[in-house]
DNA sequence: GTCTATAGCCTGATAGAC
DNA sequence: GTCTATCAGGCTATAGAC
């Protein structure tokens, strides 16, 4: 059982959750399968209803571990002493780090965005962008303090994913180069656009 | 059948496609059976194997009509006439009318993206992006000749996809309002973004 | 805490009548 | 072109031994 506040989940339930973790983030939800999940933690399909009452349940928990600390590494670079200039930078690069070095988060993301029901887009909400999008649209205040700062935030975040949403597609649209892979170009790119837009003063 | 150049596809087997469709945007591939689309049609579901071979050829014939002259709309406003200011303008307003009108459309490339195969996208790229990706980098190189057009364009398709991605999430964060889901809102925050960037100037 | 065995259901796909 | 009936196999979940 995962249990809130009373037994600490055991050692496999944790190993069951860092396993199952990749398996939905390639597959989703519907594509994985108990047995699949107990194959590869190592234990067979019945056991895994040992540590989870049900599938949803088990990945629920998931969900929670995958999505556990996001929002620090996140919120972090937004309250960095500096200018607000400085801090969009810096933000810009540490979103577009995390998003480059956790595909399996980038992954569950869009398939929360999809597919999750109220309580799981409810939990990413909390954990993952309620205390940084605060931030953000503070920020945005700054910044721009004749924009929406609820539409300019969530403008920062989908420029930023979508660059990475679209990597399985870009290598069929033209102009495509190995460069437009690199994390740091596309922090750059986008730092760009979102201080000065497209004019190219 | 569904079948190139021989024989027209039948009325039943485009019925098919236009019931699967909203399916498949709603609960994915995994998540739709085969009886399932049958029941939405009227037919039993050995019948939908007399026009299409299997299930998965059924969901590219699909795929193949809600893509199909989705490039047309995007494409005319890039090429009409008027300044490089004017087109982008009316790009972004055409491409968030677009996304807003087809919901189904947007669910299908999001998860086309996330679980096409080499076919499945490429079938994306060239039926969909392919034209107006090209217009879309002439008009950043016009507007923005300092930056990669190539990024730029994919900014300004995610940017506009993902105010309407995170529609489902965004009323568990703070600052909502209503006039946040409008398209026309929307459009013009992605346009004064894109030319202006944040500077309030 | 893990196992084997299995129930009960749903799945994609086929056979053959009409 | 559609039907009913069916197959073979996968699925979640449970029962009960160890």
């Amino acid at each position: 059982m995962s249990d809130p506040a009373s037994t600490p989940p055991s050692e496999t339930a944790q190993v069951v959750l860092s396993k199952a973790i990749p398996l939905f983030a390639k597959s989703g939800y519907e594509g994985v399968s108990m047995r699949g999940i107990a194959g590869a933690v190592g234990i067979s399909g019945a056991a895994l209803y040992h540590h989870y009452p049900n599938k949803q349940s088990l990945y629920l928990a998931a969900m929670a571990l995958a999505f556990e600390d996001k929002a620090i590494g996140i919120t972090t670079a937004l309250e960095a002493s500096g200018t607000a200039m400085q801090r969009l930078e810096r933000f810009v690069a540490g979103f577009t780090d995390l998003i480059a070095k956790d595909p399996d988060f980038r992954a569950l993301l869009q398939r929360e965005l999809l597919d999750g029901d109220e309580v799981r887009l409810k939990l990413l909400a909390d954990q993952v962008f309620m205390v940084p999008f605060q931030a953000m649209t503070a920020l945005a205040k700054e910044l721009a303090p004749d924009c929406d700062p609820h539409l300019m935030a969530l403008s920062m975040v989908g420029l930023i994913l979508f660059h990475f949403e679209a990597t399985p597609v870009r290598q069929f649209l033209p102009g495509t180069r190995a460069k437009h892979n690199d994390p740091k170009l596309i922090a750059r790119h986008v730092t760009r656009l979102l201080t000065k837009g497209m004019g190219s003063a």
